[in-house]
DNA sequence: TGCATCGGATACGTTCATGTATCGAAAGCC
DNA sequence: GGCTTTCGATACATGAACGTATCCGATGCA
């Protein structure tokens, strides 16, 4: 459960009402934190950097947020949370295509930001050493299976598929999205990659789900899912 | 091309004769710096931590390296070579053993170390602000992928498969070792995180290669290989 | 064993980031 | 529009990490 926005910038006491821009100023520190953090590294960066980047003095930091691990918190959370919304959004644009046009629109829709990537990768490192942070990652991980498997799980229904293990193939199709996204951001130009991604998504959406005895007999399909 | 040992440590000309000592100060902290990165972080690690958890002081440190960012490099090459070469006789101890077996035999031989995790994907971050950092990683996972192969597709032919794209095959194992690892260590005491690796591996495996036609009919599998 | 070189320890000075305490301007309420 | 509260700016003190210059014990060679 995240921390309640007040008592983040507890000073003496909690205050007793909240002006409008301090939540602009919250907004710019958060946004200038992804930033930062991207370029420098969390560990190499400082409060000062952000500050600057948001176009404030520390003061405003320190008003705002204990210490950059608390921001760091704040702003993966809400990034990621943000996310997840896309993701959702993305996955109900495209639900009654063809598992591969499916998937190769889901994909677009959620591209690979390099910025985010390198934020995230380090956030799970940094969650590795704490366990309260760990289970943070491990909650957000669930809730991200929990948005895209019943769409997937539906999708694949559609196309006369049904999937005996969802948890399993849940937990198949991040690990493969994680995997491949370092590849895509190593080697951005390569067409050949984002290819070999869309193609092993397919192969574990395949692998995961068998052909479903058709209660009513489907429209055959032109060709063949795989 | 990694650097030389020569230049590395470059006083004001290179030494003309390198005592056995050096190696020994080299090697420890080396060894430290994997340490102390993974307790700390590649950022926040500071030269003092490196040198007393080796048992030095920052004159050893200055005396064999420039910079933290050149420790940190040499240290990710010599690891991940290592690493590569248990691979490589990880490997070589199960060959003839059927797919699941041996799946399984090589995961458990190249255990997934919470330590070098960490460190490695911070590696893999940096990696990704640093053009050069990123020719070297994508060297690495290419040199991965040129040792795993031959062997992974010459034991999928005894068992009677064949492979059709096997950049398409290296790419995807790495994908998925990568992907999995995080949830590996996220959720270190979950048999269940285990098991659906090595499943995946197998989905894998077997998306990527078809029954060979075979050439001298096998030896009749009692149990079909999927 | 004596001697020249090497390699790590020590001792600086400097820079930079931190956190706090205080001040003044902006924002809300009547 | 005056008054109070909030919030970010400023100033300050402190500590930590850095990099270098120098010194002296260790090491290898003859």
């Amino acid at each position: 459960m995240p921390t309640t926005p007040e008592q983040a910038s507890a000073r003496h006491a909690a205050p007793q009402r909240v002006t409008a821009r301090r939540g602009r100023t919250r907004r710019r520190l958060l946004d200038a934190a992804l930033e930062v953090f991207a370029e420098t590294g969390f560990g190499r960066s400082t409060v000062e950097q952000i500050c600057e980047r948001a176009g404030y003095t520390r003061g405003a930091f320190y008003s705002n947020f204990v210490s950059l691990d608390e921001l760091f918190l704040a702003m993966w959370e809400e990034r990621s949370a943000r996310m997840l919304d896309d993701l959702r959004a993305a996955l109900a644009d495209v639900p009654s295509a063809p598992p591969r046009e499916a998937v190769q629109a889901a994909l677009a829709a959620i591209p690979v930001e390099d910025a985010w990537y390198r934020v995230s990768a380090e956030f799970t490192a940094h969650a590795l050493r704490n366990p309260s942070l760990r289970d943070v990652v491990v909650a957000r991980e669930q809730a991200i299976q929990d948005t895209v498997l019943p769409v997937v799980v539906a999708a694949l229904e559609r196309a006369g598929r049904r999937v005996a293990d969802p948890a399993a193939l849940g937990h198949a199709l991040v690990a493969v999205h994680d995997g491949t996204a370092v590849q895509v951001l190593l080697e951005p130009d390569a067409a050949a990659v984002h290819e070999r991604r869309a193609a092993l998504f397919l192969n574990v959406l395949d692998a995961y789900s068998t052909p479903a005895p058709p209660d009513r007999p489907p429209t055959a399909p032109p060709t063949s899912p795989s």
